[in-house]
DNA sequence: CCCATATCGTTGATATTGTCAATCGTTTCT
DNA sequence: AGAAACGATTGACAATATCAACGATATGGG
């Protein structure tokens, strides 16, 4: 059982291939593999007439943490105003409804309409056969090493 | 020798903490770890009059393969015109220097200047203790790991 | 209880970035 | 030589990000 998947590495010195002072630059990589993984469910998901965006606001509409516009702003790291037209776009489609937190007057709840979870559930198929052929140099393994490493990054302790 | 990090999960149930629905999707993961190292880099970065962009292009013009700004935009996922806006900004700083292709004359071949090596280098130091603060919660060997599993991503054979 | 202060959602202005088509000079293919 | 492809550039436009301000609530201290 190996420990360090070690995946095809020796990049040393194919000269003129491909530049190498970024290369080992983890911000950089970060970027790139995003941005790739970026088209990628876009493209996928253009055939629900969603984006990663539209997508990740209606995911999580439809879990069960009922979350408020403020806090899907901070999970998806975006601007409070950005998640406004997010959630008129998904609301004008009646994908998803805005309620009144009994809690706190001033907050909204989003929540999916049975269509929207309807539309949730597929894209979120195409969704992941998308990523199963970005991700798919890895192997299942990998992938949740990966998984647990980003997590980590992702959301930091301190 | 621990071969998985496995960095405290058992996210299983607690109560409203965090969404669920996303917080295993590669993707997702991707895009806000991203955004996180992003808006450090830049952050940093701004000390010395750059941000994430200009500084991986300068960057890549201090490197010995020369690229030219097809290069620099292939490997940055930058459409071309926006590499001409960088390219414009760094030149106008004295940073950076167009060079006709000796081997195609349509190309031009970017490279530092001694000023923009000069900054390049102090940069660099900059980012990479911006670097150091977001992966700071990684062991060495994690971020190892990370990065050639990255590059899988960022980099796909086929 | 009342006031000062902070928060949530919203709007609007502005900047930055992304995307695309068209063009010029050059190269490549046949 | 001529046709097609390519690199850089420009310009137009869409999408996204960033910020300040506001009305409606909440909250905490006096």
């Amino acid at each position: 059982m190996a420990p360090m998947p070690k995946p095809a590495d020796a990049v040393a010195s194919s000269p003129g291939s491909r530049p190498s002072a970024l290369s080992d630059d983890l911000s950089f990589l970060l970027a790139r593999a995003n941005a790739i993984s970026l088209a990628a469910g876009n493209a996928a998901l253009a055939a629900h007439g969603l984006k990663a965006r539209s997508y990740s606001v209606l995911l999580l509409t439809t879990d069960e943490a009922r979350p408020s516009q403020r806090e899907l702003a901070e999970y998806l790291r975006l601007d409070p105003s950005q998640v406004v037209s997010l959630v008129d776009d998904l609301q004008s489609r009646g994908l998803v409804e805005r309620r009144p937190d009994p809690a706190d007057r001033r907050a909204n709840v989003v929540v999916a309409t049975d269509a929207g979870r309807q539309l949730a559930a597929a894209a979120r198929e195409t969704a992941r056969m998308a990523e199963e052929q970005v991700h798919g140099q890895l192997t299942r393994e990998e992938r949740h090493t990966l998984t647990a490493l980003l997590r980590v990054l992702a959301f930091p302790e301190t």
